[in-house]
DNA sequence: CATTCCGATGAAAGCGCTTTCAGTATAGAA
DNA sequence: TTCTATACTGAAAGCGCTTTCATCGGAATG
């Protein structure tokens, strides 16, 4: 134990401006600068105005770090998606940091590649970061993740799914797919495929191919398994899914797509075997992307509104950080977009199998 | 000025656990903890585990404000693109994201809808946040923000753009412009349309433009001030321009888009006058997305990697923060694409008046 | 055996803010 | 006028880490 006065650190020279200086600046305290641009108590008008001035003239910008160390509140929320690129979810981060930016609270983003471990190490991080919100997609995730949230007290939701068990802002997948499944039963099909996403660690995939099931068993009817077909999102995998459906002996009249890029891919296929669409078989699709209403023919698709889930989220975590009463579940409208991509069996063409 | 002596701070009951208390847990001191997860200096083999087990134990989280406000790190690098949505931007998210996560940081992510000052606002937030890099997109910027951010002394890479004055990931855009613009001189047109992006405040849709002006001027030939129309990177705006271009009284036999997105547009209002694509009118895009390969025609397009400008950007920062030596330049490859959506003129149909 | 050197460790000083608490005018109440 | 709220403001104590500097054995050296 030795008396040592002086422990230095390396100065910078003067680069940084500090709130120290523009205290010094506006001859006031530190704590009446941070008043000022925080806004957390009353400051006469004389005072703020030179403060406000000080600030400017200094081109003074806050130490993030320090803001948060002290105040324990980053500014800033964190999102995990399975990936980026898929447009569904680029949508609705655009519209999660568009809502977040209002509030002048800022995005960190992180990819999980449908892996719940990597889900799980990127949470961590989030959170190591000191995020004051979480935004994850979906339900099924790695056992440890929702434990670790709650221990660090942060605010988050689940999205695109529908839960009651925790916060989240999505729909009934099943029920979605079930409500395409009952329009082309209505419009006669009862051969149904379906070309999935891939259901393992993917609760929005799998629900739907249960909603699937639900209604065909709710008519009486069950899904082929040689019909079912799981594959990555991308349209190359829409397409050697649907070559493979169709090299089947008996062919489904009605190929449901987990998604668009899927549906995508198994139209190409289709027509490329010299198939009508909807006349020898109809393809749907799940989200309704951009290009959706402009394929040949037009998709017909389940519309997902994602940038406004992302927005959503954004309302439901920053509600929940400022302490506003909010409700803990947002259900999102899908709607079911008929375009001319489905349609009524028209006769077999030669001796088919048709079945019933 | 008196002496108070107790001024207690509310204290949480034990919820979170500090380096403080992995220390106590381990026998050491808060230094030798920091120095074990950090790895920043030498700590002898026995002590070193306890370490990790104390820390495991525990379930430490660092904190990272403190961790930052401490090492003037953050972890984290800041990107500012001009839409999320845009598929382009998302893969290059995506590609830094991932490559940052190799690393260890995290990604904090901003949008600038396509407005100077909405940048610059956003890269003002990001930096007070202490990202220790930025990525930025193009060379088109509010005049303040390279000021800021070289005053904050932090490293960044402008995007998608080829330069001699800053760090950049990208490519010569009047070149790629120019190159398609040689293809389609090569196969015989002359009379070239162009459907550009929205050039103001955008270097890279003003540099294609510049790039088909200059070959075009190479060849003794000129665009048409008729035959150049701007519009928004969305499907509906391609349509609605090739509409507008297919509707003067001399027409181009050739269309360059700025993007793919216009490109399809430009594609469908063709093929729904009725028009044959290559025959009658040769479409180009720009970025070679997903679909591109599959549209009807197939489009031929300038691919682009996207991600890949992604992840060289993170190559850059990462090595620029930990001090390894880096060329500031990165040009990335770009390919024409050439598909089934262009081609040689065949011959007019009626009529028509073929220019020269 | 005395000296030097070095690797391993701890004590404690910040990092740059926010926030508590106390104090000081000033205005209103008595 | 005197007393008490009231409205502002400042001093300074942290926030939870990293990092400097000093120290302390023991190995290497003379």
């Amino acid at each position: 134990m030795s008396a040592r006065p002086n422990l230095k650190r390396r100065r910078r020279p003067s680069d940084t401006v500090h709130l120290r200086d523009v205290a010094a600046q506006a001859g006031v305290s530190t704590a009446t600068v941070s008043r000022v641009l925080n806004g957390t108590a009353m400051v006469s008008d004389g005072v703020r105005e030179r403060v406000e001035r000080a600030t400017k003239k200094l081109g003074y910008v806050p130490n993030g770090a320090a803001r948060a160390l002290s105040s324990r509140r980053m500014h800033a929320i964190g999102a995990i998606v399975p990936s980026i690129e898929n447009s569904g979810f680029a949508a609705a981060i655009s519209g999660l940091q568009r809502r977040l930016d209002e509030s002048g609270f800022s995005l960190l983003l992180a990819s999980s590649q449908y892996d719940p471990k990597v889900e799980l190490r990127e949470a961590t991080m989030l959170l190591s970061h000191g995020v004051d919100g979480l935004m994850i997609v979906g339900g099924d995730h790695h056992k440890d993740l929702l434990p670790l949230i709650q221990k660090k007290q942060v605010p988050f939701v689940e999205t695109w799914t529908k839960t009651h068990h925790h916060p989240c802002v999505g729909f009934d997948n099943a029920a979605a797919a079930a409500r395409l499944t009952e329009y082309l039963l209505d419009i006669g099909h009862t051969r149904i495929g379906v070309i999935a996403g891939q259901t393992q660690h993917n609760d929005r995939a799998s629900r739907r191919v249960a909603g699937v099931r639900r209604c065909l068993a709710k008519h009486g009817l069950t899904l082929e398994s040689e019909w079912l077909i799981e594959r990555p999102y991308r349209i190359p995998d829409g397409r050697l899914a649907m070559k493979s459906l169709l090299s089947s002996a008996a062919r489904p009249t009605a190929i449901i797509c987990g998604n668009d890029q899927l549906a995508f891919g198994a139209i190409i296929e289709a027509t490329s075997q010299g198939l009508k669409i909807p006349e020898d078989i109809s393809i749907a699709g799940f989200n309704d992307l951009d290009y959706a209403a402009y394929l040949n023919p037009p998709l017909t698709t389940m519309h997902v509104p994602a940038e406004q889930i992302g927005r959503a989220a954004g309302d439901y975590l920053l509600g929940k950080i400022a302490g506003t009463p909010t409700l803990p579940i947002t259900e999102i409208e899908v709607n079911l977009i008929v375009r001319g991509s489905t349609g009524p069996l028209v006769k077999q063409k030669r001796g088919g199998k048709a079945a019933r």
